[in-house]
DNA sequence: CTGAAAGCGCTTACAG
DNA sequence: CTGAAAGCGCTTACAG
């Protein structure tokens, strides 16, 4: 049998389709017994109303489109842990808000078609993931001068009409560098991209120049190298660096997945980890804790970064205008930076 | 402005609306002047066509939807890593195949309504997580009932009208605990749940026993734990085992999760591993290769588990009968098992 | 409190 | 090859 409509229930109840549309959204203007009626058809008849028929009819969805850009080399493997774990915030917070969730992914090199796209079948966009920001940034204008309600996860920018929701990732790079400091490394070495193309990363930078500044400790540009969020891409980088043949005896990872793969080339040197060189993260992804030696990490809060990203979209869809905020991190001291 | 509609186009370019979607569905009705016109200023109004008038028009979504059900113990906490990865493969198969992908997750005490509703929005659904099978099974015979196209992860069940696809879980409880066997152990562990109730890890526990049993292990099943698939299950699992005071050398965690948990509790009660006690898992979550000692699985192949779901449901959309698929494990040795 | 009617933006027979 | 028209299943003014 075909799904069961308005009309069916109307005729079984013995009313107009009007007032099963009323009694089904629970109108106060439509009579209790009546309203019982209906909904006991309904339930009967396992009816539930058409998405489509009422979203093209209210001009809104209730869906929430979640578009997540993959970093630029991460052509089949897994998806950065990091963003899953968003992913998965953001999942429970728009259940809880009765929101649906359309997610999609975004290959960075796209012609970002599909945004537009989704844009009609969502209320709103949630922009997850990072890639090189210097293209983005400009497909950000277009959405925003369509008047399109996104928000996105990431470092604040200066344009006022794009909200953001992200860590201060400058003092958690100042907070994770100033404990490493404390503990009696002064030769820091600094794995990731820290230019305008990685702004997340590039604040983090900032916080660790920072701290050693704070610290009377020099900054040795030759130690930063660059790195993208891929275990893959920090063991290269740590590769490099130790090739370099200079001194260090502490590595600031941009990302916990970086700091990963600098641990294992350090292993491979046979380099021991924190005796001669400690090393910190920043995430606090999963497999942080399990690492040999466990890492320390500055950790950003995943669960309320969904609810705050949900919350603010829902916000703007609302017609208010939410403010870009700033969460903190939690430095996590395990053992890879010598406690 | 407010967004552009197809009478809107068809002002512009001086034909009927109906020309104008045939246009833009490259209808080969249409005069190829008058196509490249078409979508030429649609282009520029930066048209896109609603969804939702579409799909209530040709009563089909082009989305799937994605339930997840989750442990029930996890009120709050992260999302078991194996579904979440399971997550990443299906959004990518989706998107590969021209599908949107609608996530939702089902509480297990739920009343399931979520789960119709979603099927008025969906051409599809994907079935996904662990629960309780036995009340799990009845919700399933009534989706099917309903014409509803839906597909799940896991264990094939008896009812031929449910198509799964899932993972060979005897073959790979078998050879996972063969492997171990070989390393010299005898006194075995299994923890999981070995009931009905959670049918993966029952198919797990009996490849375990009959591995035992060809070997002319005794199977003792005072050495069978009920664990979920939570870490800390796992933990508490382990801990009752070790209380008992009956000698093991050897812990089958039904996933990798419960595996780990265990681990934990070994160490805190100063038992060596794989010294000791052996110990494998089943999964292989990216954590699992962080362990201390790295943790010997069955790995689940989440990206081809990811496509064989998605095509397998878009047959089922198209009307063909795809059949329930097994897929073969894969034995990932590390260190937990002494090799 | 209820019903008849319009209309959301498409797609697709039907007629030319 | 093109246009006029119906209709997908709702929600909501409008009239009573």
């Amino acid at each position: 049998m075909a799904k069961a409509t308005s009309f069916d229930i109307a005729y079984k109840a013995g009313v107009s389709q009007s007032t099963v549309s009323r009694a089904l959204r629970n109108s106060p203007l439509v009579n209790e017994e009546t309203r019982l009626k209906v909904q006991q058809i309904a339930r009967e008849l396992n009816y539930k109303v058409d998405k489509h028929a009422s979203s093209l009819r209210t001009q809104q969805s209730n869906t929430i489109a979640l578009l997540l850009f993959e970093d630029p080399t991460n052509d089949d493997s897994l998806i950065n842990p990091f963003f899953l774990s968003m992913l998965g915030s953001i999942t429970r917070a728009c259940a809880q808000k009765g929101y649906d969730l359309l997610v999609s992914f975004q290959q960075s090199s796209n012609d970002w078609h599909a945004d537009f796209e989704d844009s009609k079948k969502a209320d709103g966009l949630i922009l997850l993931g990072y890639g090189d920001f210097v293209d983005y940034e400009e497909k950000l204008l277009q959405l925003s001068q369509q008047n399109t309600h996104f928000i996105r996860w990431g470092a604040p920018v200066k344009n006022d009409k794009i909200v953001s929701v992200g860590c201060d990732n400058f003092h958690g790079g100042y907070q994770i560098t100033e404990h490493v400091i404390k503990n009696g490394r002064t030769k820091f070495a600094f794995l990731g991209d820290a230019s305008s193309h990685s702004p997340e990363f590039l604040d983090r930078y900032h916080g660790f120049c920072q701290a050693l500044t704070d610290n009377k400790l020099s900054i040795n540009s030759e130690l930063q190298i660059d790195a993208i969020s891929v275990e893959d891409s920090g063991y290269q980088a740590a590769c490099q660096l130790i090739k370099k043949g200079i001194e260090f005896d502490a590595i600031f990872g941009a990302s916990d997945l970086i700091a990963i793969g600098a641990m294992r080339a350090l292993q491979e040197h046979g380099i021991k980890i924190p005796e001669q060189v400690a090393v910190v993260g920043f995430d606090d992804i999963a497999v942080a804790s399990f690492t040999i030696p466990a890492l320390t990490t500055a950790k950003q809060d995943t669960k309320l970064a969904g609810e705050l990203l949900v919350d603010n979209l829902i916000a703007l869809i609302n017609g208010e205008t939410p403010e870009t905020t700033l969460m903190p991190t939690t430095l996590i001291v395990r053992k890879s930076c010598g406690n």
